[in-house]
RNA sequence: GGCGGGGUUCCCGAGCGGUCAAAGGGGACGGACUGUAAAUCCGUUGGCUCAGCCUUCGAAGGUUCGAAUCCUUCCCCCGCCA
């Protein structure tokens, strides 16, 4: 029998930008075993969003061609903090925290990849990283700090003159002890992880395993068009975000990512006869499908034609009982109930155009009881409540 | 251990005795335009019982009619040299 080969290198490297090193992925495929394909994710925020899902994505193309997953939550690097692309060492989170996003990730990330057992391996990294002296003196031994400093954020920094600290040159040694520590054959990440991957087969190799094979995948730009997705930029779609969230976050991305948007999160051009204003609708409407039901889908979608295209009130608006004092009711102040907003930033929005009664302007301050009641009241375009007085 | 540089409003960053709720930029929000795209223009961006009042410039004291700005003590951060 010739050599099995498991999956077909060339289909499960698309979209990939690096395969590293030249050739080992078919090399590794040849073993005709299934590879163990490593991920590590940090629980460092409550949820995932659509840039995780373009390697996870990648790791359910490893795991549908029959290959095992190790997907690594990170619950002990989490409390460290990853500087990658990062100026500034991150907060220190709590245990607590941690576990909790250890959880939603892992419900999360099942949205993704196959949480069969035979399929997937789902392991955390205190199990092995909460070392003794003596085992991190040996990881240390493995690497130089010149080899670190090549990594490029830690050379910008050198340059600029930037703190650099230990614990965050600690990280790379870390994520590559993983490596060791599940045997991995094959690692993904984002091509920001490119140096913590390479790392992870010297690593591999100082403890006399046959180093991992590397694959990168691109960054996802987030909503603002700028900087890769990412929670703590706001410019991220969660996995978790209710329907009409992933919705209206998607249709305002901006049309140059869309190309990028279809490659990476549904694997295919941009339809070309559409236009993009379509083309976006589309990438919505099939995000929430996969992330929520195809009717949550169609019907998220009426809903926004129905408030964005036709300017009509939504469906269900929510509804918020004012009480009048004196026979007036003081708009900031139902403003900044119903939206959480501060007085002054209500009185703002008021004299600046944005509230509407039944999209009429309104700039008064004070109102009378019947110029409100079971209207309902908008502010900017998006933010809707009825009001009934009470009494 | 020595030398030097810092901690300002969401962020970066000016201010260095009054005209400072504090320049400028970024971000955010709102308005015009529109496809909740891009670009552009305009406005706002500490709180409140809002033409006034109150709280902010690492912390606490002090000097002064008056302090983000001066003095004292303290806390914290960074670089370089050793």
């Amino acid at each position: 029998m010739p050599p099995v080969t498991i999956g077909d290198a060339e289909l499960l490297a698309k979209g990939a930008v690096d395969l590293l090193p030249d050739g080992e992925l078919e090399r590794k495929l040849a073993l005709g075993r299934p590879l163990r394909v490593k991920l590590g994710i940090d629980p460092t925020a409550p949820d995932i969003h659509l840039g995780h899902t373009v390697v996870l994505g990648k790791l359910r193309a490893f795991q549908d061609a029959g290959h095992v997953v190790v997907l690594i939550i990170g619950d002990f690097t989490a409390r460290i903090g990853d500087p990658t692309g990062r100026s500034e060492l991150r907060p220190m989170l709590s245990n607590e925290q941690i576990e909790e996003n250890a959880r939603t990730y892992q419900e999360q990330a099942f949205k993704v990849i196959d949480p069969d057992p035979e399929r997937l391996e789902l392991r955390r990294n205190s199990q092995w990283l909460d070392m003794d002296m003596a085992s991190l003196l040996a990881l240390a031994r493995t690497t130089t700090v010149g080899q670190l400093l090549e990594r490029d954020d830690f050379a910008r920094r050198r340059a600029s003159g930037a703190p650099i600290s230990v614990l965050e040159l600690l990280y790379p040694l870390m994520q590559g002890y993983d490596s060791v520590a599940v045997r991995s054959d094959l690692e993904l990440g984002g091509t920001d992880q490119t140096f913590n991957l390479l790392l992870g087969r010297e690593i591999q190799r100082a403890y006399g395993q046959e180093p991992q094979a590397v694959l990168t995948m691109p960054l996802l730009i987030g909503t603002d068009g700028k900087q890769k997705m990412s929670k703590s930029l706001d410019n991220q779609i969660g996995v978790a975000d209710p329907p009409d969230e992933i919705y209206g976050r998607t249709m305002s991305v901006p049309d140059a990512l869309l190309p990028s948007y279809f490659e990476l999160l549904l694997n295919r051009d941009p339809p070309v006869d559409l236009a993009p204003r379509d083309a976006k609708r589309l990438l919505a409407r099939e995000l929430v499908a996969r992330f929520h039901t195809p009717e949550a889908a169609a019907a998220t979608e009426a809903e926004w034609d129905r408030v964005f295209v036709n300017r009509s009130e939504p469906q269900d608006v929510k509804e918020l009982t004012v009480t009048p004092s004196e026979g007036k009711v003081h708009l900031p102040a139902v403003i900044a109930e119903a939206f959480n907003v501060s007085r002054s930033e209500a009185r703002r929005l008021l004299s600046s155009g944005a509230v509407h009664l039944d999209e009429e302007p309104v700039e008064d301050i004070d109102v009378s009881p019947d110029q409100i009641d079971g209207r309902v009241l908008r502010i900017g375009r998006r933010q809707f409540r009825r009001l009934r007085v009470s009494g």
